[in-house]
DNA sequence: TATTGTTATACTCTATAACTATA
DNA sequence: TATAGTTATAGAGTATAACAATA
């Protein structure tokens, strides 16, 4: 097709993110998630005590960034900001967030077979791998 | 590490692109070129008489996308548009267009080569076809 | 009628700098 | 001194709707 970008891997990384990205936004969107709102439901949910700055470094997202983020999922009542001392804030899901964070991951599940029944069989265990060296 | 998310495909798909491209968006910024325009630059060059509809279509840029971006070029004196009827619009490549696409060509593939170096090997053959499966 | 180019607008994610307060 | 939380701001990419002109 475009010859001059189809044997780049950078190139079909970015493709198949972005792909990728819409089409888990769409479906989150009908339980009223945003992805990175999802990615941290998820997170919390397997952790305890963690703050903010925490799951941004976790997450590669900036603590700065983390503060609107964080804000939305409060207004929506899915968490609560817990002082841990004076300087930290413990980020817990309420039972609306535990409910959500359910919602998700029957979602993400969902998607993950989706999009891993479309690798073949052949290429299938070795994407996993292959990606986690490019960002681990 | 992040338990909830490590076996996600989808994460580590979003994670490793995104790395990919801020490492990528870094070096192509030394020769002042985001990574959307070095994108352009390398399809153009290798087609003729492709109109800014026709590009956006092969790089799933919507059309309205492409206006900014072509703009930016052109005001960088890297391509211009000649008429090819009343309606449509060839995008061309200048000299200066040229030199730069060339420039972009050796840092993209020195990236490509850095890129898939960090691929062990047992799985790197396997990265392309099963990425591009993906949105292909 | 479908397509091209365009304008306007808004949303999501990301990046940086700076400030306060606390460990 | 380093870290946590925060504010403000900007940039980049993307999405939608609408319009005029042309194929």
């Amino acid at each position: 097709m475009d010859d001059a970008l189809s044997r780049h891997t950078g190139y079909s990384l970015r493709r198949a993110a972005g792909a990728m990205i819409g089409e888990l936004a769409k479906r989150l969107a009908t339980i009223d998630l945003r992805v990175t709102e999802a990615t941290v439901l998820l997170l919390i949910g397997d952790r305890r005590n963690l703050t903010a700055s925490a799951i941004g470094r976790t997450l590669d997202i900036q603590r700065a960034n983390m503060v609107p983020l964080l804000n939305r999922l409060e207004a929506s009542g899915l968490i609560t900001r817990q002082a841990i001392d004076g300087k930290s804030q413990a980020i817990v899901l309420t039972p609306a967030g535990l409910d959500r964070r359910a919602r998700a991951e029957t979602v993400t599940q969902a998607f993950e077979a989706d999009l891993i029944a479309r690798v073949p069989v052949s290429h299938r265990d070795h994407l996993l791998p292959a990606l986690d060296v490019l960002w681990r």
